[in-house]
DNA sequence: ATCTCATTCTTCGACATTCGAAATCTCCTG
DNA sequence: CAGGAGATTTCGAATGTCGAAGAATGAGAT
């Protein structure tokens, strides 16, 4: 197989790794009857041990202030999350994950890091390196397009 | 670094690939006025040479007929798909990218592939290869981790 | 002290996206 | 050529998002 032959399944295998992100996503959002705009709120709750303020989770996921409220106000009402005045200033409002939470955290989550990790236990010190390094390399080519991209003021003017 | 360590910062690369994929696609949604459910079905269109009909571009997409149909309206108004009856069959709609849609493939994907390609040709063939491994081995933990969460039926049972 | 003014979150009304069900048109079979 | 199956669209309802206005709190100035 040649390098080029290579370089193309390199790129076909990163699409389709996407895809099966996009697949496990989508899977844990219908088993917790969530929508995935929650799910990523959760995700960040969970992720950070110490609460969110209503605003920092606001920025976090792209919302407006106002979305912002609805979903804490849903992952309320599934139990997964809730609403704390923060003490030093009583116009925030910080958002912590529930034990309920936590539990979904290690049903779901965990066992993915776990099966990830042993997956990966075959491969050499030099392996892991160059997947490393590739991992870094594939992301800032990502970066650097989508900059191009928002730069480009692309307009398709058909009207 | 132990490999352990390195593990880990696999793990959390392969978050951060997908954070950046996700901000590369959000990017592209914006530059081109569409949302992201119009700019998949625009990918889908790309992608394939000859035309989908529009069950095809529901089932690809998982969205309802319904959808898909408003879908298509949507990039037709953008000028980016043309609807054409099937000849063999006239209840069918086949759904093809426009030359505005080549364009944009042009200006906006095409340049993804080239850097890709750039920035992995300093690998050797045996890097390449590992990391090839690699992605299949992601993808196939995702998938089996996505069918495991699909197959727990999890209920918060909350209320 | 109290009076702005900024900050933080929530409420409200409007708009966009999606779905399920019914409708329309076309194909195929008997 | 009649009836049923298939493919898409239309319609009405539900959900998610936004911008703007509102309410509560904090901070600085007089």
């Amino acid at each position: 197989m040649s390098k080029n032959e290579i370089v193309r399944e390199v790129a076909m295998g990163v699409r389709l790794l996407q895809q099966s992100f996009d697949a496990f996503d989508e899977a844990a959002a219908t088993a917790l009857k969530l929508n995935r705009t929650d799910l990523r709120a959760l995700d960040l709750l969970l992720s950070d041990d110490d609460a969110l303020s209503a605003g920092e989770l606001s920025a976090a996921l792209k919302l407006s202030p106002a979305a912002t409220t609805t979903v804490i106000d849903r992952l309320e009402r599934a139990g997964l999350a809730g609403r704390i005045q923060d003490p030093h200033n009583r116009r925030r409002v910080l958002v912590a994950a529930t034990e309920a939470a936590r539990k979904v955290e290690r049903d779901i989550y965990l066992p993915v890091g776990v099966a990830g990790a042993e997956a990966l236990a075959g491969y050499t010190i030099e392996q892991l390196a160059t997947i490393l390094d590739f991992l870094r390399v594939a992301r800032q080519v990502q970066d650097e397009q989508a900059t191009r991209v928002r730069a480009s003021r692309y307009q398709s003017d058909h009207a």
